[in-house]
DNA sequence: GGGACGCAATTGACGATGAT
DNA sequence: ATCATCGTCAATTGCGTCCC
């Protein structure tokens, strides 16, 4: 294995005090080395959970290399880039295309050279080309290039046309190179076009910024593009020296309540942080790779509206209504007694958990006997109630025959974020917001 | 010209609600 | 049903200006 220099806590602590001696915040912990600062998501797992609970079972002997780590809610690939610091095969699934891209573009290592050579090529003349595209838009001049299918108001003009001729020129060197290649400057223009657009910082929900604002947006395309090319080719360039070859990688866009392309008893681990809430009030993943998916990865405007649809608790109901969940779990129970009796979203609360405790069978069935899974989940609030989401986790895998090894507290990586907020939008009106974390490690159960 | 400093911008796992 | 909007907040980073 590699040495990780982003290491906050002895080995030696590891082995001799087990999972509990580690302080799980990881405060000041870099969370961009490597390739996991490729592109920025959406409540990103920090990379040193999985780091540390990979080192812990491969000292154990829980784990050996070339072992098979899986990740049913991926995301941007968290997962998949430790495992193959540590000489582990990874599994991972998301119903996010961008998801999907993401993951295999930091998770598979490219050719030094080779990535330098297509910098190189990409960037060549680059800078003139968007000039021209300026310039022909100022004349008034017609420009021979295929708009993305993005909605009317949220991109400035021509800087969506220069985005589009970039689209192009790495459609260019995926013939000249390959497919991974392609895939990782398409990264950089992800990043790009975010950088562009007029959504508002700091939402993950579209929320363009005011029209005011909007007037003032007047960015400059090349220069942010060429810096994230560089920063993320230097990142490149770093994982893949410090990877190996020899694992693979295998990233299914699928549904992690089917897990149809994983195979029963074929993973060694599990590692994942499942989304806390649904995706309309909580996070909304597609909503945020929206642009993004369509500008740099040519995606559908209707199958990225999808993915928060999709998502566990969405509208899309793909599975039969489960009641009986709610006997398995005394707290899921208590909770919505109290969403009941505040006449709250106890509906929404049922149709989540039962979305999650699909995804829970398909791990067992995963997963093979003995073997530990990880799930890192906070509390978050309906209808200002706290859903104690760590202990419905642990008793739906109990009932599943799971049990549990540790319940390791964290807080939230970055307490940059309000402590409060104010969903009513009325000033003074403020409710309490998730603070801390719980790391919930089980094994699944013996044969 | 460069370092110190102050202010602005950015960066974050919300969730109810009013308008379509 | 869906979607954009908004009030909430602090640590850190970025940027411009001033002073030496």
């Amino acid at each position: 294995m590699t040495e990780n220099p982003h290491q906050t806590t002895l080995d030696t602590a590891l082995t001799e005090s087990g999972l509990e001696a580690v302080n799980w915040t990881f405060p000041d912990a870099d969370t961009q080395y490597l390739t996991h600062g490729l592109h920025n998501y959406p409540a990103r797992m920090v990379p040193q959970i999985p780091d540390r609970l990979l080192s812990y079972y491969l000292d154990e002997g829980v784990l050996e290399e070339g072992d098979v780590v899986y990740d049913p809610f991926s995301g941007s690939g968290t997962t998949a880039v430790e495992a193959r610091r540590h000489d582990l095969n990874a599994e991972a699934n998301d119903i996010n295309p961008l998801a999907v891209l993401l993951t295999r573009a930091k998770s598979i290592p490219l050719d030094p050279e080779e990535v330098e050579a297509a910098q190189t090529t990409l960037l060549d003349g680059l800078k003139s080309r968007l000039a021209d595209v300026e310039s022909q838009y100022e004349a008034g001049e017609p420009i021979d290039v295929e708009e993305p299918a993005v909605r009317d108001g949220w991109f400035p003009e021509p800087q969506l046309t220069q985005l589009a001729v970039i689209r192009d020129r790495i459609d260019d060197l995926e013939r000249e190179y390959d497919q991974a290649l392609a895939r990782f400057f398409r990264v950089a223009l992800s990043h790009t076009t975010r950088k562009v657009s007029y959504q508002r910082n700091g939402e993950y929900k579209r929320y363009r910024l005011s029209e005011e604002d909007r007037e003032d947006h007047d960015p400059d395309v090349y220069p942010i593009f060429e810096q994230k090319v560089r920063e993320n080719v230097s990142m490149m360039k770093d994982y893949s020296r410090e990877t190996s070859r020899d694992q693979q990688t295998q990233v299914h866009y699928a549904d992690s309540r089917e897990a149809a392309d994983v195979e029963d008893d074929s993973v060694d681990i599990v590692i994942t942080s499942p989304p806390y809430g649904d995706h309309g009030t909580t996070v909304a993943y597609g909503q945020f790779s929206q642009d993004p998916a369509i500008v740099s990865w040519g995606r559908e405007y209707d199958e990225m509206r999808e993915v928060d649809k999709t998502g566990l608790g969405g509208s899309n109901r793909v599975l039969e209504p489960l009641e009986e969940i709610e006997e398995w779990s005394e707290a899921l129970s208590a909770t919505l007694e109290t969403l009941r009796e505040k006449d709250g979203r106890s509906d929404d609360a049922m149709e989540f958990f039962r979305d999650y405790y699909a995804v829970m069978e398909q791990v067992k069935r995963v997963l093979k006997p003995g073997q530990p899974v990880a799930w890192v989940v906070a509390n978050r609030t309906m209808s200002r109630v706290n859903i104690p989401t760590h202990l419905i986790t642990q008793q739906l895998c109990e009932h599943l025959g799971f049990e549990l090894t540790h319940m390791l507290p964290r807080e939230i990586p970055n307490k940059t974020l309000p402590w409060e907020n104010a969903p009513e939008n009325q000033p003074g009106v403020k409710g309490d917001l998730m603070a801390n974390e719980n790391i919930v490690v089980m094994t699944a159960p013996e044969e």
